[in-house]
DNA sequence: CGATTTCTCCCCCGAACGGGGTATGGCCAG
DNA sequence: CTGGCCATACCCCGTTCGGGGGAGAAATCG
Protein backbone atom coordinates (compact mmCIF):
# COMPACT_ATOMS: atom_id res chain seq x y z
CA UNK A 1 0.00 0.00 0.00
CA UNK A 2 1.02 3.43 -0.54
CA UNK A 3 2.33 5.26 2.63
CA UNK A 4 -0.45 7.24 5.10
CA UNK A 5 -0.02 11.03 4.32
CA UNK A 6 1.30 12.57 7.36
CA UNK A 7 -1.26 14.97 8.72
CA UNK A 8 -0.76 17.67 11.67
CA UNK A 9 -3.16 19.61 13.39
CA UNK A 10 -2.98 23.60 14.82
CA UNK A 11 -6.06 24.04 16.59
CA UNK A 12 -6.90 25.85 19.83
CA UNK A 13 -10.12 23.95 20.88
CA UNK A 14 -9.32 20.67 22.80
CA UNK A 15 -12.43 19.19 21.72
CA UNK A 16 -12.15 19.65 18.25
CA UNK A 17 -8.45 19.11 17.92
CA UNK A 18 -8.45 15.61 19.97
CA UNK A 19 -11.79 14.46 17.67
CA UNK A 20 -10.14 15.35 14.51
CA UNK A 21 -6.40 13.45 14.88
CA UNK A 22 -8.43 10.36 16.64
CA UNK A 23 -10.56 10.88 13.06
CA UNK A 24 -7.26 11.42 11.30
CA UNK A 25 -5.32 8.90 13.04
CA UNK A 26 -8.29 6.35 12.22
CA UNK A 27 -8.71 6.87 8.39
CA UNK A 28 -7.17 4.45 6.27
CA UNK A 29 -4.38 6.15 4.48
CA UNK A 30 -3.82 9.26 6.50
CA UNK A 31 -1.24 9.19 9.60
CA UNK A 32 -1.45 12.46 13.05
CA UNK A 33 1.92 13.37 13.19
CA UNK A 34 0.88 16.03 15.25
CA UNK A 35 -1.56 18.28 17.10
CA UNK A 36 -0.91 21.68 18.52
CA UNK A 37 -3.16 24.35 20.50
CA UNK A 38 -1.02 27.05 19.46
CA UNK A 39 1.87 28.66 16.93
CA UNK A 40 4.30 28.75 19.06
CA UNK A 41 4.03 25.32 19.88
CA UNK A 42 3.28 24.60 16.17
CA UNK A 43 6.57 25.82 14.65
CA UNK A 44 8.64 24.36 17.47
CA UNK A 45 7.21 21.14 17.22
CA UNK A 46 5.99 20.47 13.47
CA UNK A 47 9.86 20.97 11.73
CA UNK A 48 10.29 17.99 13.37
CA UNK A 49 7.18 16.20 12.86
CA UNK A 50 7.42 16.86 9.00
CA UNK A 51 4.33 17.03 8.29
CA UNK A 52 2.87 17.06 4.23
CA UNK A 53 -0.37 18.51 4.94
CA UNK A 54 -1.27 20.78 8.01
CA UNK A 55 -5.06 21.74 9.12
CA UNK A 56 -4.33 24.98 10.75
CA UNK A 57 -6.93 27.11 12.64
CA UNK A 58 -6.69 30.41 11.59
CA UNK A 59 -7.84 32.10 14.41
CA UNK A 60 -5.13 30.97 17.70
CA UNK A 61 -4.26 32.03 20.77
CA UNK A 62 -0.84 34.55 20.41
CA UNK A 63 0.11 34.45 17.12
CA UNK A 64 -2.17 34.02 14.79
CA UNK A 65 -2.68 31.35 11.90
CA UNK A 66 -1.75 33.57 9.42
CA UNK A 67 1.20 34.60 10.61
CA UNK A 68 2.24 31.03 11.75
CA UNK A 69 1.72 29.95 7.82
CA UNK A 70 4.56 32.12 6.91
CA UNK A 71 6.75 31.17 9.53
CA UNK A 72 6.02 27.65 9.58
CA UNK A 73 6.39 27.95 5.29
CA UNK A 74 9.61 29.57 5.76
CA UNK A 75 11.23 26.61 7.71
CA UNK A 76 9.20 23.60 5.88
CA UNK A 77 8.62 24.92 2.53
CA UNK A 78 7.15 21.78 0.86
CA UNK A 79 4.66 21.52 3.49
CA UNK A 80 1.01 22.13 2.11
CA UNK A 81 -1.02 24.09 4.56
CA UNK A 82 -5.11 23.94 4.48
CA UNK A 83 -6.91 26.58 6.67
CA UNK A 84 -9.53 25.80 9.22
CA UNK A 85 -12.00 28.57 9.94
CA UNK A 86 -15.43 28.50 11.25
CA UNK A 87 -16.18 32.05 9.53
CA UNK A 88 -15.92 33.74 6.14
CA UNK A 89 -12.97 36.07 7.15
CA UNK A 90 -12.22 37.42 3.79
CA UNK A 91 -9.33 39.78 4.63
CA UNK A 92 -8.04 37.39 6.63
CA UNK A 93 -8.26 34.55 4.13
CA UNK A 94 -6.51 36.22 1.27
CA UNK A 95 -3.87 36.74 3.41
CA UNK A 96 -3.34 33.23 4.26
CA UNK A 97 -3.26 32.15 0.92
CA UNK A 98 -0.68 34.75 -0.03
CA UNK A 99 1.73 33.59 2.99
CA UNK A 100 1.62 30.29 1.55
CA UNK A 101 -1.71 28.31 2.92
CA UNK A 102 -2.46 26.30 -0.31
CA UNK A 103 -6.30 25.92 0.80
CA UNK A 104 -9.40 26.71 2.60
CA UNK A 105 -11.58 24.80 4.57
CA UNK A 106 -15.02 25.51 7.33
CA UNK A 107 -14.40 24.03 10.34
CA UNK A 108 -18.03 22.44 9.26
CA UNK A 109 -16.69 20.14 6.41
CA UNK A 110 -17.83 16.60 6.90
CA UNK A 111 -15.29 14.72 7.94
CA UNK A 112 -15.22 12.83 4.64
CA UNK A 113 -14.94 15.79 2.17
CA UNK A 114 -11.94 16.50 4.97
CA UNK A 115 -10.13 13.44 4.32
CA UNK A 116 -11.06 14.40 0.42
CA UNK A 117 -9.64 17.50 0.76
CA UNK A 118 -6.25 16.63 2.21
CA UNK A 119 -5.56 14.12 -0.70
CA UNK A 120 -6.57 16.65 -2.74
CA UNK A 121 -3.77 19.30 -1.08
CA UNK A 122 -1.19 16.54 -1.29
CA UNK A 123 -1.56 15.74 -4.28
CA UNK A 124 -1.23 19.32 -5.63
CA UNK A 125 -4.91 20.73 -5.89
CA UNK A 126 -6.12 23.90 -3.78
CA UNK A 127 -9.46 22.75 -1.97
CA UNK A 128 -11.49 26.06 -1.26
CA UNK A 129 -15.15 27.07 -1.42
CA UNK A 130 -17.01 28.75 -4.27
CA UNK A 131 -16.80 31.87 -1.96
CA UNK A 132 -12.92 31.91 -1.36
CA UNK A 133 -12.93 31.57 -5.07
CA UNK A 134 -14.64 34.26 -5.93
CA UNK A 135 -12.16 36.25 -3.77
CA UNK A 136 -8.96 34.74 -4.67
CA UNK A 137 -10.26 35.68 -8.82
CA UNK A 138 -11.85 39.40 -7.17
CA UNK A 139 -8.13 39.83 -6.23
CA UNK A 140 -6.68 38.63 -9.41
CA UNK A 141 -8.45 41.51 -11.07
CA UNK A 142 -6.99 44.43 -8.49
CA UNK A 143 -3.35 42.94 -8.98
CA UNK A 144 -3.52 42.66 -12.85
CA UNK A 145 -4.80 46.03 -13.57
CA UNK A 146 -3.16 49.20 -13.23
CA UNK A 147 -4.24 50.10 -9.87
CA UNK A 148 -2.03 48.69 -7.00
CA UNK A 149 -2.94 48.38 -3.69
CA UNK A 150 -2.59 51.73 -2.17
CA UNK A 151 -4.09 54.86 -3.80
CA UNK A 152 -4.04 56.74 -0.40
CA UNK A 153 -0.63 57.52 -1.45
CA UNK A 154 0.31 60.50 -2.66
CA UNK A 155 1.97 60.90 -6.51
CA UNK A 156 5.20 62.01 -4.87
CA UNK A 157 5.27 59.01 -1.74
CA UNK A 158 4.49 56.77 -5.13
CA UNK A 159 7.35 58.28 -6.50
CA UNK A 160 9.96 57.74 -4.02
CA UNK A 161 8.42 54.50 -3.02
CA UNK A 162 9.17 52.69 -6.30
CA UNK A 163 12.94 53.86 -6.58
CA UNK A 164 12.53 52.32 -2.58
CA UNK A 165 11.56 49.22 -4.47
CA UNK A 166 14.38 49.26 -6.99
CA UNK A 167 16.95 49.09 -3.83
CA UNK A 168 18.10 53.00 -4.37
CA UNK A 169 19.10 54.51 -0.75
CA UNK A 170 17.78 57.69 0.53
CA UNK A 171 20.57 59.69 -0.67
CA UNK A 172 20.31 58.86 -4.20
CA UNK A 173 16.62 58.96 -3.86
CA UNK A 174 17.10 62.59 -3.16
CA UNK A 175 19.71 63.26 -5.91
CA UNK A 176 17.61 61.63 -8.68
CA UNK A 177 14.74 64.04 -7.85
CA UNK A 178 16.50 66.83 -7.03
CA UNK A 179 15.66 67.14 -3.24
CA UNK A 180 16.73 67.17 0.42
CA UNK A 181 17.57 63.81 2.23
CA UNK A 182 15.43 64.91 4.89
CA UNK A 183 12.00 65.31 2.31
CA UNK A 184 12.68 61.82 1.01
CA UNK A 185 12.56 60.55 4.86
CA UNK A 186 9.59 62.51 5.63
CA UNK A 187 7.57 60.49 2.45
CA UNK A 188 8.54 57.65 3.69
CA UNK A 189 7.88 58.03 7.49
CA UNK A 190 4.28 58.78 5.46
CA UNK A 191 4.58 55.61 3.10
CA UNK A 192 4.91 53.39 6.52
CA UNK A 193 1.54 55.10 8.09
CA UNK A 194 -0.30 55.04 5.22
CA UNK A 195 0.40 51.37 4.71
CA UNK A 196 0.48 50.54 8.19
CA UNK A 197 4.12 49.05 7.76
CA UNK A 198 7.38 49.27 10.00
CA UNK A 199 10.25 49.24 6.89
CA UNK A 200 11.39 50.42 3.54
CA UNK A 201 11.13 46.71 2.03
CA UNK A 202 7.51 45.79 3.61
CA UNK A 203 6.04 48.75 2.08
CA UNK A 204 7.78 48.31 -1.51
CA UNK A 205 6.55 44.79 -1.18
CA UNK A 206 2.96 45.86 -0.14
CA UNK A 207 2.47 47.84 -3.22
CA UNK A 208 5.23 46.62 -6.59
CA UNK A 209 4.29 43.62 -5.43
CA UNK B 1 -40.34 34.73 -12.68
CA UNK B 2 -36.58 36.40 -12.88
CA UNK B 3 -35.55 38.07 -15.99
CA UNK B 4 -33.36 35.55 -17.74
CA UNK B 5 -29.22 36.20 -17.68
CA UNK B 6 -28.04 37.55 -21.13
CA UNK B 7 -25.62 35.36 -22.26
CA UNK B 8 -22.85 35.74 -25.08
CA UNK B 9 -20.76 33.98 -26.46
CA UNK B 10 -17.25 34.38 -28.72
CA UNK B 11 -15.97 30.76 -30.24
CA UNK B 12 -14.53 30.43 -33.55
CA UNK B 13 -15.70 27.29 -34.21
CA UNK B 14 -18.92 27.54 -36.00
CA UNK B 15 -20.45 24.19 -34.94
CA UNK B 16 -19.79 24.49 -31.40
CA UNK B 17 -20.56 27.90 -31.37
CA UNK B 18 -24.21 27.42 -33.16
CA UNK B 19 -24.79 24.59 -30.46
CA UNK B 20 -24.24 26.56 -27.47
CA UNK B 21 -26.26 29.48 -28.81
CA UNK B 22 -29.58 27.13 -29.32
CA UNK B 23 -28.82 25.48 -25.86
CA UNK B 24 -28.48 28.76 -23.83
CA UNK B 25 -31.51 30.25 -25.87
CA UNK B 26 -33.78 26.91 -25.22
CA UNK B 27 -32.88 27.10 -21.75
CA UNK B 28 -35.12 28.49 -18.55
CA UNK B 29 -34.21 31.64 -17.53
CA UNK B 30 -30.88 32.22 -20.08
CA UNK B 31 -31.27 34.38 -23.15
CA UNK B 32 -28.68 34.26 -25.95
CA UNK B 33 -27.60 37.66 -26.90
CA UNK B 34 -24.84 37.13 -29.34
CA UNK B 35 -22.85 34.53 -30.54
CA UNK B 36 -19.60 36.13 -32.32
CA UNK B 37 -16.83 34.00 -34.44
CA UNK B 38 -13.61 36.20 -33.54
CA UNK B 39 -12.56 39.13 -31.20
CA UNK B 40 -13.46 41.57 -33.61
CA UNK B 41 -16.61 41.32 -33.80
CA UNK B 42 -17.19 40.53 -30.14
CA UNK B 43 -15.20 43.78 -29.75
CA UNK B 44 -17.84 45.38 -32.16
CA UNK B 45 -21.24 43.87 -31.75
CA UNK B 46 -20.99 43.34 -27.83
CA UNK B 47 -21.33 46.65 -26.56
CA UNK B 48 -25.00 46.86 -28.29
CA UNK B 49 -25.65 43.47 -27.16
CA UNK B 50 -25.11 43.85 -23.06
CA UNK B 51 -24.51 40.35 -22.42
CA UNK B 52 -23.95 39.84 -18.40
CA UNK B 53 -22.11 37.25 -18.97
CA UNK B 54 -19.78 36.04 -21.97
CA UNK B 55 -18.36 32.75 -22.50
CA UNK B 56 -15.46 33.09 -24.21
CA UNK B 57 -13.17 30.61 -25.96
CA UNK B 58 -9.50 31.54 -24.86
CA UNK B 59 -8.09 30.43 -28.66
CA UNK B 60 -9.29 32.80 -31.02
CA UNK B 61 -8.29 33.91 -35.13
CA UNK B 62 -6.47 36.82 -35.18
CA UNK B 63 -6.42 38.56 -31.54
CA UNK B 64 -6.45 35.90 -28.56
CA UNK B 65 -9.33 35.69 -26.01
CA UNK B 66 -7.55 37.26 -23.33
CA UNK B 67 -6.86 40.61 -25.52
CA UNK B 68 -10.35 40.30 -26.10
CA UNK B 69 -11.52 40.19 -22.68
CA UNK B 70 -9.28 42.95 -21.96
CA UNK B 71 -10.82 45.34 -24.64
CA UNK B 72 -13.97 44.46 -23.67
CA UNK B 73 -14.14 44.71 -19.81
CA UNK B 74 -12.42 47.95 -20.92
CA UNK B 75 -16.07 48.78 -22.31
CA UNK B 76 -18.42 47.00 -20.38
CA UNK B 77 -16.38 46.71 -16.71
CA UNK B 78 -19.95 44.81 -15.59
CA UNK B 79 -19.49 41.83 -18.04
CA UNK B 80 -18.29 39.01 -16.48
CA UNK B 81 -16.49 36.94 -18.48
CA UNK B 82 -15.88 32.71 -18.26
CA UNK B 83 -13.23 31.61 -20.58
CA UNK B 84 -13.85 28.39 -22.25
CA UNK B 85 -11.31 26.02 -23.46
CA UNK B 86 -10.17 22.53 -24.54
CA UNK B 87 -7.10 22.43 -23.06
CA UNK B 88 -5.19 23.66 -19.33
CA UNK B 89 -3.34 26.56 -20.78
CA UNK B 90 -2.09 27.65 -16.81
CA UNK B 91 0.04 31.14 -18.42
CA UNK B 92 -2.49 31.65 -20.86
CA UNK B 93 -5.78 30.88 -18.06
CA UNK B 94 -3.62 33.09 -15.69
CA UNK B 95 -3.27 36.00 -18.07
CA UNK B 96 -7.08 36.28 -18.73
CA UNK B 97 -8.30 36.10 -15.13
CA UNK B 98 -5.96 39.22 -14.67
CA UNK B 99 -7.58 40.80 -17.29
CA UNK B 100 -10.43 40.48 -16.05
CA UNK B 101 -11.83 36.89 -16.41
CA UNK B 102 -14.14 35.98 -14.03
CA UNK B 103 -14.20 31.82 -14.57
CA UNK B 104 -12.93 29.40 -16.51
CA UNK B 105 -14.24 26.25 -17.81
CA UNK B 106 -13.93 23.10 -19.97
CA UNK B 107 -15.23 22.99 -23.22
CA UNK B 108 -16.18 19.40 -22.29
CA UNK B 109 -17.86 20.76 -19.17
CA UNK B 110 -21.49 18.71 -19.34
CA UNK B 111 -23.89 21.38 -20.64
CA UNK B 112 -26.18 21.25 -17.18
CA UNK B 113 -22.63 22.34 -15.45
CA UNK B 114 -22.02 25.40 -17.80
CA UNK B 115 -25.49 26.57 -16.92
CA UNK B 116 -24.98 26.48 -13.40
CA UNK B 117 -21.32 28.27 -13.78
CA UNK B 118 -23.35 30.77 -15.74
CA UNK B 119 -25.49 31.96 -12.90
CA UNK B 120 -22.80 31.01 -10.26
CA UNK B 121 -20.82 34.09 -12.29
CA UNK B 122 -23.96 36.28 -12.49
CA UNK B 123 -23.98 35.89 -8.95
CA UNK B 124 -20.62 36.91 -8.01
CA UNK B 125 -18.95 33.65 -7.76
CA UNK B 126 -15.36 32.56 -9.88
CA UNK B 127 -16.30 29.08 -11.58
CA UNK B 128 -13.46 27.70 -12.18
CA UNK B 129 -12.55 23.61 -11.90
CA UNK B 130 -10.05 22.28 -9.32
CA UNK B 131 -6.48 22.25 -12.00
CA UNK B 132 -7.47 26.11 -12.47
CA UNK B 133 -7.43 26.61 -8.31
CA UNK B 134 -4.34 24.93 -8.05
CA UNK B 135 -2.84 27.56 -10.52
CA UNK B 136 -4.19 30.34 -8.99
CA UNK B 137 -3.76 29.88 -5.83
CA UNK B 138 0.09 28.82 -7.25
CA UNK B 139 0.34 32.29 -8.51
CA UNK B 140 -0.72 33.88 -5.08
CA UNK B 141 2.04 31.93 -3.78
CA UNK B 142 4.85 33.58 -6.19
CA UNK B 143 2.90 37.09 -5.09
CA UNK B 144 3.18 36.46 -1.74
CA UNK B 145 6.12 34.39 -1.53
CA UNK B 146 8.33 32.11 -3.59
CA UNK B 147 11.60 32.67 -5.40
CA UNK B 148 12.38 33.10 -9.13
CA UNK B 149 15.92 33.95 -10.35
CA UNK B 150 17.81 32.64 -7.10
CA UNK B 151 19.02 29.32 -8.77
CA UNK B 152 22.85 29.89 -6.77
CA UNK B 153 20.73 30.71 -3.44
CA UNK B 154 21.47 28.38 -0.56
CA UNK B 155 17.97 27.13 1.02
CA UNK B 156 18.84 29.02 3.97
CA UNK B 157 19.73 31.90 2.40
CA UNK B 158 16.26 31.98 0.75
CA UNK B 159 14.45 31.35 3.86
CA UNK B 160 16.17 34.66 4.99
CA UNK B 161 15.56 36.33 2.38
CA UNK B 162 11.85 35.10 2.08
CA UNK B 163 11.21 36.36 5.37
CA UNK B 164 13.32 40.07 4.73
CA UNK B 165 10.93 40.57 1.84
CA UNK B 166 7.86 40.13 4.54
CA UNK B 167 9.16 43.24 6.00
CA UNK B 168 10.89 41.10 9.22
CA UNK B 169 14.06 42.88 10.69
CA UNK B 170 17.34 40.90 11.04
CA UNK B 171 16.12 40.21 14.91
CA UNK B 172 12.91 39.20 14.19
CA UNK B 173 14.66 36.70 11.76
CA UNK B 174 16.46 35.28 13.61
CA UNK B 175 14.23 34.35 16.20
CA UNK B 176 12.20 32.70 14.12
CA UNK B 177 14.67 30.70 12.52
CA UNK B 178 15.99 29.87 15.76
CA UNK B 179 19.65 31.02 15.12
CA UNK B 180 21.73 33.87 15.97
CA UNK B 181 21.41 37.85 14.67
CA UNK B 182 24.84 37.39 13.25
CA UNK B 183 23.96 34.19 11.31
CA UNK B 184 21.10 35.75 9.65
CA UNK B 185 23.46 38.92 8.69
CA UNK B 186 25.95 36.47 7.32
CA UNK B 187 23.52 34.88 5.30
CA UNK B 188 22.22 37.87 3.82
CA UNK B 189 26.10 39.16 2.79
CA UNK B 190 26.05 36.09 0.75
CA UNK B 191 22.69 36.78 -0.89
CA UNK B 192 23.74 40.80 -1.57
CA UNK B 193 27.27 38.69 -2.99
CA UNK B 194 25.38 36.43 -5.02
CA UNK B 195 22.23 38.80 -6.55
CA UNK B 196 24.96 41.64 -7.07
CA UNK B 197 22.93 44.16 -4.84
CA UNK B 198 23.50 46.48 -2.02
CA UNK B 199 20.33 46.07 -0.19
CA UNK B 200 17.33 44.17 1.52
CA UNK B 201 14.93 45.82 -0.69
CA UNK B 202 16.68 45.44 -3.79
CA UNK B 203 17.13 41.38 -2.85
CA UNK B 204 13.64 40.99 -2.10
CA UNK B 205 12.43 42.59 -5.09
CA UNK B 206 14.84 40.63 -7.08
CA UNK B 207 13.70 37.25 -6.07
CA UNK B 208 10.09 37.84 -4.65
CA UNK B 209 9.12 40.52 -6.91
C1' DC C 1 41.14 10.89 2.18
C1' DG C 2 41.28 16.06 1.37
C1' DA C 3 38.73 19.95 -0.60
C1' DT C 4 34.66 22.48 -0.89
C1' DT C 5 30.31 24.00 0.55
C1' DT C 6 27.08 25.13 3.96
C1' DC C 7 25.64 26.69 8.27
C1' DT C 8 26.83 28.61 12.31
C1' DC C 9 28.85 32.41 15.40
C1' DC C 10 31.70 36.54 16.72
C1' DC C 11 34.12 41.32 16.38
C1' DC C 12 34.38 46.43 14.76
C1' DC C 13 32.62 50.55 12.61
C1' DG C 14 30.55 53.88 9.76
C1' DA C 15 26.50 54.58 7.14
C1' DA C 16 21.68 54.20 6.78
C1' DC C 17 17.26 53.94 8.76
C1' DG C 18 12.87 54.91 11.52
C1' DG C 19 10.34 57.61 14.91
C1' DG C 20 9.68 61.69 17.35
C1' DG C 21 9.42 66.36 16.89
C1' DT C 22 8.89 71.41 14.26
C1' DA C 23 8.18 74.59 10.40
C1' DT C 24 7.34 77.16 5.92
C1' DG C 25 5.12 78.04 1.57
C1' DG C 26 1.64 76.72 -2.05
C1' DC C 27 -2.77 75.40 -3.34
C1' DC C 28 -7.53 74.16 -3.16
C1' DA C 29 -12.22 73.66 -1.07
C1' DG C 30 -15.49 74.98 1.96
C1' DC D 1 -10.25 83.53 4.30
C1' DT D 2 -9.33 79.63 6.95
C1' DG D 3 -8.46 74.95 7.45
C1' DG D 4 -6.51 70.98 5.32
C1' DC D 5 -3.40 68.62 2.31
C1' DC D 6 0.92 68.50 0.05
C1' DA D 7 5.75 69.11 -0.65
C1' DT D 8 9.59 70.85 1.24
C1' DA D 9 13.27 71.04 5.01
C1' DC D 10 15.63 70.49 9.55
C1' DC D 11 16.75 68.51 14.34
C1' DC D 12 17.74 64.62 17.83
C1' DC D 13 18.32 59.89 19.06
C1' DG D 14 18.47 55.10 19.27
C1' DT D 15 18.33 51.07 16.23
C1' DT D 16 19.42 48.63 12.15
C1' DC D 17 22.17 47.64 8.25
C1' DG D 18 26.08 46.49 5.35
C1' DG D 19 31.01 45.63 4.70
C1' DG D 20 35.28 44.20 6.55
C1' DG D 21 37.48 40.87 9.07
C1' DG D 22 37.97 35.70 11.47
C1' DA D 23 36.56 30.84 12.71
C1' DG D 24 34.66 26.21 13.82
C1' DA D 25 31.57 22.05 12.80
C1' DA D 26 29.13 19.29 9.65
C1' DA D 27 28.00 17.66 5.28
C1' DT D 28 29.07 16.76 0.66
C1' DC D 29 32.01 16.08 -3.27
C1' DG D 30 35.68 14.47 -5.90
Amino acid sequence: MTPSIRVALVEDNARLREQLAQFIAAAPGFACVGACADAATALATLPAAAPEVVLMDIRLPGMSGVECVARLKARLPEVKVVMLTAYDDSETILQALENGASGYLLKRTPPADLLRSIQEVQNGGAPMNSHIARLVVQSFHRRGSSPRSCENLTTREEEVLRLVAQGFINKEIAESLGISLETVRQHLKNCYAKLHVRTRTEAAMKVFR
